[in-house]
DNA sequence: CACGTACTGTATATTGCGCACACAGTTGTT
DNA sequence: AACAACTGTGTGCGCAATATACAGTACGTG
């Protein structure tokens, strides 16, 4: 039981913020966390989250299976690991606009496209609320767009905390939605994958009684019928500004009564 | 290859919404799919979805791992019938509030507290976006209180989206914090599970050369220091509000220009 | 320069999971 | 009475994460 001198991390920190001491002695390492988090991303954007497995990451490489825990002390690790890595790039980006609102709007699309890049971290399981280097970098980039607001630093972090949640849970919907959708080549028998629209299942199931409002939208117009489609882009876009209006009203809120 | 003559819905989509014809013959089933997903919504709440497995479940029943096989055509089946469950009582959810912005305020705390009733609904997978009977039921009262805001359609389903998506991230937030501040119990030697909190974590691991702004919070004033603790609801109203702001300010532009 | 030690990757095995499948018993219908 | 439809059981497969013991490698000190 001798205490280590380094302050006590969460589980996985260290590795994240790159504080693993590795000696000197030993083999050359033929394997790197680099490589290991590479070829699990790779896995990953083709074909899910559903098939990163430490056996096929490692076969990937040409490795055992338990050659990577070497490296990596569990499956979580190396997802923290993971979800870091999406996030690269962070540091490039550059926030265009003369207001706030414009560049917080910029940092809000950035975001979007880094997820819809890496589908796969809308299934992160998430056990540890993510507090990696290259995520905070992104937060940092999100405070630096409101610079110029005059919001006290507590609100600007609930904002970006704010917009976050909300792109992060619309691509989670978005991309939940396009897998359901591909996932059709199953035993398909009888109907040849029915692309069940919104809209149909709602007329299909929905009684007049039990959702009046509900029943009206579906037998009325034509709603957007995308549910993963070109517009849900639109759709997102409409959260955001609306998301932006309220920041906005905030801002001015705090500017008229100034502390 | 016979065609059914019900029109065919997503699989899983006939038990959820009832629709699963059982024939009159055969034993009395000593199952139900009520208390199947009962017993498993227990074991969910009082140990995490990660206690769910249908042995466990069986278990808890007093019968075979297989028999519920008999019942639900799935352990994805299972889990979309617990998310349903966990909506129970949208029916009886009533809307005080004079103004569509008291109501749709009352009806995102009432969904939030629903979640946090049962955290695991965090946790789904969520392969299919769910068009639950209760879920429906729980967007139909959305609607119902912006009955009177005069906004389309379209855009209440809209502000609808945006405060669920935004609730659902916040909760999983809030509750993948209180998981990881929980997980302490394991082989602990040397630190008594130290409560790691979100500012000692930034003044641990941040610099002032890359995180400039947040090295200011992080050293400046005392941060609101419970990530997962009782003002945690605070932040969640804070956002909620802004979003409020911001279907209020479209509200105001749609009546300004009518049509 | 040799040798111990710290380190690397490997092989094997354990445990738990979802679920396919064949079976035995039960009950309404003919 | 016999059949068909139905219920729950038992066994077993494949895949997952990962503990553990092991064999080989190279640094750095004697």
């Amino acid at each position: 039981m001798r205490s280590e001198k380094a302050p006590a991390l969460p589980p996985g920190f260290d590795l994240l913020w790159g504080r693993r001491r590795g000696g000197t002695r030993g083999p050359k390492p033929g394997l790197s966390i680099d490589a290991i988090v590479e070829a699990a991303v790779a896995v990953a954007d083709a074909e899910g989250l559903g098939a990163v497995s430490m056996a096929r990451v490692a076969h990937e490489l040409g490795f055992t299976t338990m050659s990577l825990y070497r490296h990596v002390s569990s499956k979580d690790e190396l997802l923290q690991l993971m979800w870091n890595a999406s996030a690269q790039g962070a540091e490039e980006v550059v926030l265009a606009g003369d207001t706030w609102r414009q560049r917080l709007r910029m940092w809000a699309i950035v975001q979007r496209e880094m997820i819809d890049l890496h589908p796969w971290i809308t299934q992160m399981p998430m056990a540890t609320p993510p507090m990696a280097p290259n995520s905070l970098t992104f937060v940092e980039k999100g405070l630096e767009a409101l610079d110029a607001s005059g919001l006290a630093d507590a609100d600007k972090l609930r904002v970006i905390g704010l917009i976050s949640s909300y792109t992060l849970s619309e691509a989670r919907m978005a991309h939940d939605a396009t897998r359901a959708a591909q996932q059709s080549p199953r035993t398909d028998g009888g109907t040849p994958t029915p692309p069940w629209t919104f809209e149909s299942l709602l007329r299909e199931l929905i009684d007049r009684r039990t959702y009046p409002r509900l029943y009206q939208i579906a037998w009325s117009e034509e709603i957007d019928d995308n549910p993963s489609g070109s517009d849900e882009h639109e759709e997102y876009l409409f959260g955001l500004d609306r998301i932006l209006d309220g920041a906005q009203a905030l801002i001015d809120r705090s500017q008229a009564q100034p502390e």
